[in-house]
DNA sequence: TAACCTATGTTTACCGGTTACCATAAAGAT
DNA sequence: ATCTTTATGGTAACCGGTAAACATAGGTTA
């Protein structure tokens, strides 16, 4: 077998007949250089397909250009396109990604923490939905969050989720609904989610109306949902409305709505929540709450950035989100 | 502002009185040491709360444990489920993983092989549709691709296109179809795609019917993709079955079709393809050939690892599809 | 008692760039 | 003719672990 041995730049500076301090100068453009130098180094590094080492780099200079995404999941309209915005965004300014499916289990994010910041990687981007994560309180690290509070320290990047709350729930009400269901996580997330269904609660007390809410796992199978479902629609025959935590949930309702003999949006109505791209062009017909995912990303990069660049007043910014209108409801 | 310098090895060392070596030692879980000196050793990591940097090691032992998956964007039902499934193993067998969309943009794919080579990783997992890259010719890193011929020498995971097509087809004839179109990729791109397209091709001439296969590209938008389907129902208003390439043209050609008052499955019978979660959790009524993806992903990464460990005999492999029977055809 | 195993320390080279510092020399400006 | 700017080289320290090589010493075993 030919020993290939890895070109590095002593060898470049060798076939270019300069020195390797010349090298790095071309490399990082620093210091004076002739046209034909640069010219020279460039054709040997062509030549010997010279590829500079970045892991050396990063040591001396204590820069990895990495960031890393810590959501549960990236297999979820919502967190598939969030985080192809927020790649899109990294790319653009020199940075690499780093993906960590938390799955929702805290010993997972933890552990993923911990790696990704051993990996020392320039700052993170979280959404994962656990809490009681100590990993946060130890690192200095730039960490910027998405929907969810994780230490006082750390800026929040959300959408409006009082006003998509109120958004939603309204449009049921002037649509005729009066036995209204909210579907939410279970509500020991502290998340700014938890607004939605302040939201739908205080319209609802409002109408005098009472507040049910059915609470359904992030993370588990679409059947263990739709078992929840099924026995929201025993447990309640009468509802009319139901205002869904997320676009996933509201076409699972729909279809255990079927099996019910309920159908949308004659005898019962939907609006769900996210709005993302996949979703509507899965599911074109679903009412929804959108949330400006690209606009998030871009906020969420911002801050990062910001928190990357030693300033300290980073502050937390909230985004409006949009009703999209469609047939369920 | 406080001063806070990194810990490092050296910290730990003097704090747990003992030798740099030994507190390598212990990291590394390497040579001879007593209980005490390693409990000794771990008291003072937590105390100062010690990160290892990772870069230090990687440069030395010349192994990141970082890999790469280079796909056109992570927010696609099938490419958001399979990276997933890829993130989970390499996750289990302790390797990070950087995220590459490519946008199906060559430039951006070369430049993204540029640069996840660069951050030396142990390899790459490639599913994105350009050809010509030349940077494949010039790495010797391991790479496995998922559904695209690449290069001679790198192994390709795909699921079985030529039965997907024959069994999508064979349905749509079954269920008495006379006007059978297909939608694939723009054909130049040499992928095992082809075979799906081969396959109804070799069908519809079986059955003395004509193939016709309308082009759309990958990555455009939605509306695009819906221009094209007008023209194709208005062009060929006797259709009367669709092969689509993919699940999400199928659902928008449904759409579409409404348009021209054609209603599934009644005056319009439409098979999708890929079968992922979320297509099936948003398009429950699709009826679809899945691809196998947690199996194409355990495959994809065994044969990474085959080649990482350096292993040279590492084979291409093909692996069967599903029909998901619903209620579009 | 010699031989061996266990448990640690010391020293040093190494991984592959980066950069500060100093030296040299030719071209251009005053 | 002197000063400055431009262009390059050489040397060495540094980033933070890793590990080979060798030394030392107490405990066990044949």
């Amino acid at each position: 077998m030919v020993e290939k041995k890895t070109i590095k730049l002593d060898d470049v500076a060798e076939l270019a007949g300069v020195s390797k301090t010349t090298v790095s100068r071309v490399l990082n453009n620093r210091g004076y250089l002739s046209d034909k130098t640069i010219k020279k180094v460039h054709d040997a590094m062509d030549k010997l397909n010279y590829r500079p080492n970045v892991i050396a780099r990063q040591l001396f200079k204590q820069k990895t250009n990495l960031v890393a995404l810590v959501f549960p999941t990236v297999d979820n309209p919502f967190f598939a396109e969030l985080e192809a915005e927020l790649e899109k965004r990294f790319d653009q300014l020199g940075y690499r990604v780093l993906m960590g499916n938390s799955q929702n289990n805290p010993a997972k994010e933890q552990d993923y923490l911990k790696l990704l910041l051993n990996h020392q990687v320039d700052g993170l981007i979280v959404g994962s939905h656990n809490q009681g994560i100590s990993e946060y309180q130890k690192t200095t690290r730039p960490i910027v969050s998405i929907e969810r509070f994780v230490g006082k320290q750390i800026p929040v990047v959300s959408s409006d989720n009082y006003q998509g709350g109120l958004l939603a729930v309204q449009r049921l009400l002037n649509d005729g609904c009066k036995h209204i269901i909210h579907t939410n996580y279970p509500i020991n997330l502290v998340s700014p989610n938890e607004l939605r269904q302040q939201a739908y609660e205080d319209l609802m007390n409002r109408h005098h109306r009472k507040p049910i809410t059915y609470s359904v796992s992030f993370d588990v199978s679409d059947e263990e949902k739709e078992r929840v479902f099924r026995k929201m629609f025993r447990e309640h025959p009468e509802v009319d409305g139901i205002f869904a935590d997320n676009d996933t949930n509201a076409s699972l309702i729909i279809r255990v709505g079927k099996e019910f003999n309920r159908h949308v949006p004659d005898d019962l109505k939907v609006v769900g929540y996210d709005g993302a791209n996949i979703t509507r062009t899965l599911s074109p017909e679903l009412t929804t709450i959108q949330q400006p995912i690209p606009e998030m990303a871009t906020k969420a990069v911002e801050l990062l950035l910001q928190l990357i660049d030693g300033k300290t007043d980073v502050k937390s910014v909230t985004l409006p989100v949009k009703m999209i209108n469609s047939t369920t409801a």
